[in-house]
DNA sequence: ATTTTTGCAAAAGGTTTGCATTGAC
DNA sequence: GTCAATGCAAACCTTTTGCAAAAAT
């Protein structure tokens, strides 16, 4: 989802758009997954520190309006993304690094048939692959 | 992987098997997702309560061997099971709980076809849904 | 002027660590 | 007897909450 759009939804919902709000919106269009620590020196680096609490509230804030996607990563932290195209994630197992990958367009269509297993309604997956990264692959 | 096995790697490794050690393994070999919480009163059913640490403790002690492994998904808390056969988890949207799913098996094996995407060497994967259980589907 | 957002400090929630004691082999 | 497993308390790390001050509309 491009930021414009998420500006307007925003809007359209009477929320404010403030320097600190807009800042990390604009941290988390950038590609890979984000956490609080991640986003916080991004904020620095764009002349609007933040203190910690703002960045878990924003996030939580974002989450409840369905414009950002909590991600079940491994570890005690939390990942968000904002919702771009659909995509999964490869942890590495050497530099722990997580990317976002694509699966072909086959299994992606097929998984994405998936709808209804054992009396259950699915509505959603989160495929995550561990293995090597193309850094640590070569 | 059967309680039997582990104990014979548990023997073979010249590691203990202490009653308490045996019950969380016997826990954890039944179904479900595992968390310390759920296992604290599992073992006290079984007449050898324990300590929340030594509970945190094997269960690490385990997954190092391989034994278990650590499922990655939402909330605070950790979840292990027993490494069983190849299945994902669907997570209730209603009920919060989590269930164990099999995939078709065409599609199963499509996914553990891919091995390489985008320089990336993929060795596994989670596959997790969301929707709605069988349960609260009715 | 009113309501939201922000920062700070403190609390909460889950997990890990240090250490003395108990128990397995 | 030796070394690993256990319980307890305290530490740890990430996230959440309460409250007063600042900023947005």
């Amino acid at each position: 989802m491009p930021t414009k759009k998420i500006y307007q939804i925003l809007k359209d919902r009477e929320e404010r758009l403030t320097p600190r709000r807009r800042a990390i919106i604009e941290t988390l269009s950038k590609n890979g997954p984000w956490s609080v620590d991640l986003i916080l020196p991004e904020l620095k680096k764009r002349g609007l520190p933040a203190n910690k609490t703002t960045v878990y509230r924003e996030l939580n804030f974002l989450n409840n309006l369905g414009l950002i996607n909590e991600l079940h990563l491994p570890g005690r932290k939390k990942y968000y993304e904002i919702q771009t195209e659909h995509h999964h994630h490869l942890i590495c197992s050497k530099c722990k690094k997580i990317k976002q990958l694509k699966l072909p367009a086959i299994l992606c269509k097929m998984l994405a048939d998936v709808t209804y297993i054992n009396n259950c309604t699915i509505t959603n997956h989160h495929l995550e692959f561990s293995g090597l990264c193309n850094r640590c692959n070569k």
